[in-house]
DNA sequence: ATAATTTGGTTTATATTATAAACTTCTCTA
DNA sequence: TAGAGAAGTTTATAATATAAACCAAATTAT
């Protein structure tokens, strides 16, 4: 009936990162936390947590001399995020209006 | 860019149970409990909480001698629950293909 | 030159939340 | 009438989200 739903993405801020780099392949720190509106403690937790489950990738390179952390989503977690989407509508699609 | 999603709602068992509600108009406790498979304390302290904001009504009687509680959604229940799927598009809706 | 501010983050502490375990009350049945 | 089962509730614990505090380097102001 209902489907699980993985904890990991069912969180609001993870799923927007996941949310985003889907849409943009590719994004920098400062961009994610502007689009998401966190703290930069907030997301950092939170990409620590999508890049340990190897849902997402991150890279910390230099821009110039400052520091720049760019993210990417897998396919591991491009399927996560499938599967999650379709799990959720198990709980939405109830009335077939 | 991302909407809000309330936390009453965005929580696997709570979800699943409106989502039950909606389309069920009406069910007792040992249904949902059966259909979301959630443990009977468990089942207890959410329904609480969505009573509590108002989300569903409670109601609790006897069937024949077994005390028996039904769980009714209201419209106010309704409304947050539509908003909240509204909600959650903006992080679904990424990829348009 | 050096003090203050900003940028780009990480670590840690707190407060909330979900969840299950333990408990209660009543009924049925062996 | 003892024991098991149904229907919940209360309480304790473990996990989680979140922000506050912190750190380091670079830029800007004095």
């Amino acid at each position: 009936m209902f489907k699980p739903l993985d904890p990991l993405l069912h969180a609001e801020l993870r799923l927007a990162v996941m949310s985003l780099l889907i849409s943009a392949e590719e994004a920098e720190f400062p961009y994610i936390k502007e689009q998401t509106g966190a703290t930069a403690g907030n997301l950092s937790v939170q990409i620590d947590k999508l890049s340990a489950a190897g849902y997402i990738e991150v890279e910390k390179t230099f821009k110039g001399k400052k520091p720049c952390t760019v993210c990417r989503i897998t396919p591991v977690g491009l399927k996560a995020f499938e599967d999650y989407v379709k799990a959720l509508k198990s709980y939405l699609n109830v009335k077939k209006t």
